[in-house]
DNA sequence: TCTGGGGTCCTAGGACCC
DNA sequence: TCTGGGGTCCTAGGACCC
């Protein structure tokens, strides 16, 4: 049976996860903005309309804001994390073949259930409906015979209220679905961004049904394989698999911008520390182990007449360790090599590297079982209390308790669904 | 005053091996 | 006169995604 994938993926996410707790932001113009209330990360068709990019800094738009009574909310990734979690169960029940791509979206294969539903846009209205009725959330579902085609059914599902949410590229006649390949603009493309897209306009390559009637040869030799292969996905040639197993991170991440600059080798030890009580809770689920951390520093450089400085450095570890202490102690030996003083700091980050499978760990000559084993259960006993009572329970000292710091979120929404006394209360 | 935080993959070139 | 053929590993940079 030939693969056909539906793509579902919920409208403007964070602005809907609010509206479902908040009716009274319906058809108003709600904007998301990023961690410290930087950017606009998430806006609803009525910002979009009003001309708000994607990552406009809030404070260059504040003055459109209070021209047209913009609602602007602080991330709340608790409350979006849940709600993505309720979504992803929906759709489990349809279909045991499933990638979470994202937050806010998902893959699924559909050929082998599609027909317990009449087909595929009548499972794709079903799921529709029940993900409204269950979770609040509207979404839009896109099938196709590659995911890529799947990603292009979706835009034409959000963009055209014709397909009432849901469209099925596999259903379309040849000429139907080129004219809506003629329709759209090459760059809505997924796998072509902006620099590819500037390129191919030079090529007057604009449509998608332009991108579509290029050979492969010439996509390979202009754009490289990766390229070629969106051009085949284009044509139903599938070349990306669904990747039902999330597979293992190669690395892990953790930085912010601070709320207010900091100057001092202390503070930025304690926002460091949190960094990597962060990112080894995240190494530890996935139970692997980093060999090298970086850690890195920056000044504010948008302000351009301050003196700037920016610097990184990598930490080899003698041995891989999932040991928060280990990994901390690292990274800050990292960041005292690092520190100058005299700048204004605005952010810092670390990122554990060089990760493996822990239990498949190299021996050293040096190994001290007794000492690894008592690790582990330190770690074990930590990550147990944060899932119990929340993250941040048992942490590092080196966090410290008064962290001037911490990033902006005034204008957060409560934790619906996560939190007892923040619940939505109906009188 | 105020500007996010994560990730992945591919390619080319250099250095090295036999 | 004439100068092989096959690899690996690492890094930096560039592109993309949400």
């Amino acid at each position: 049976m030939a693969p056909v994938f539906a793509l579902v993926d919920v409208n403007n996410f964070y602005v809907s996860c609010e509206r479902v707790f908040n009716p009274k932001f319906d058809g108003k113009p709600v904007v998301v903005l990023s961690n410290n209330d930087g950017c606009a990360v998430a806006r609803s068709n009525e910002v979009k309309a009003l001309g708000v990019k994607m990552g406009e800094p809030w404070f260059k738009m504040k003055a459109l804001a209070k021209q047209h009574d913009i609602i602007a909310l602080s991330s709340n990734y608790t409350l979006y994390g849940d709600m993505s979690n309720r979504a992803t169960a929906i759709l489990r029940d349809y279909s045991p073949d499933i990638e979470v791509y994202s937050i806010d979206e998902s893959f699924l294969r559909v050929e082998s259930v599609a027909h317990l539903h009449g087909g595929n846009a009548p499972m794709g209205t079903a799921i529709k409906a029940r993900i409204r009725q269950w979770t609040g959330l509207p979404v839009c579902i896109g099938f196709g015979a590659t995911k890529t085609q799947a990603k292009f059914a979706n835009h034409l599902a959000k963009k055209n209220p014709e397909f009432n949410g849901v469209c099925d590229l596999t259903a379309m006649t040849e000429s139907t679905r080129s004219a809506w390949m003629q329709k759209i603009d090459v760059a809505e493309v997924w796998g072509v961004g902006r620099r590819i897209a500037a390129r191919l306009n030079v090529m007057d390559v604009r449509t998608v049904f332009d991108l579509v009637n290029m050979s492969p040869t010439v996509l390979r030799a202009q754009f490289g394989v990766v390229m070629e292969r969106t051009g085949n996905e284009l044509r139903g040639v599938s070349c990306i698999a669904l990747e039902d197993l999330a597979p293992t991170k190669k690395q892990i991440m953790a930085s912010r911008s601070f709320g207010e600059m900091v100057t001092s080798l202390h503070g930025l030890c304690e926002a460091v520390s949190w960094h990597v009580d962060r990112a080894a809770a995240k190494l530890r689920e996935q139970a692997s182990a980093a060999s090298a951390v970086y850690v890195f520093v920056q000044t504010n450089r948008f302000r351009s007449d301050d003196p700037q400085y920016s610097g990184g450095t990598v930490i080899p570890l003698t041995d891989a360790s999932d040991d928060t202490r280990e990994l901390s102690a690292a990274a800050l030996n990292g960041l005292k090599r690092l520190y100058r003083s005299g700048y204004a700091y605005k952010k810092c980050g670390i990122m554990l590297m060089e990760l493996s499978v822990k239990a498949e760990r190299q021996q050293t000559l040096f190994d001290n079982d007794e000492a690894r084993a008592k690790s582990a259960r330190v770690m074990a006993v930590m990550d147990t209390i944060n899932r119990t009572w929340g993250r941040g329970t048992l942490r590092s000292a080196a966090i410290g308790n008064v962290q001037s710091w911490r990033m902006r979120a005034e204008m957060r929404s409560p934790r619906y669904t996560t939190a007892w006394d923040e619940l939505p209360v109906a009188s």
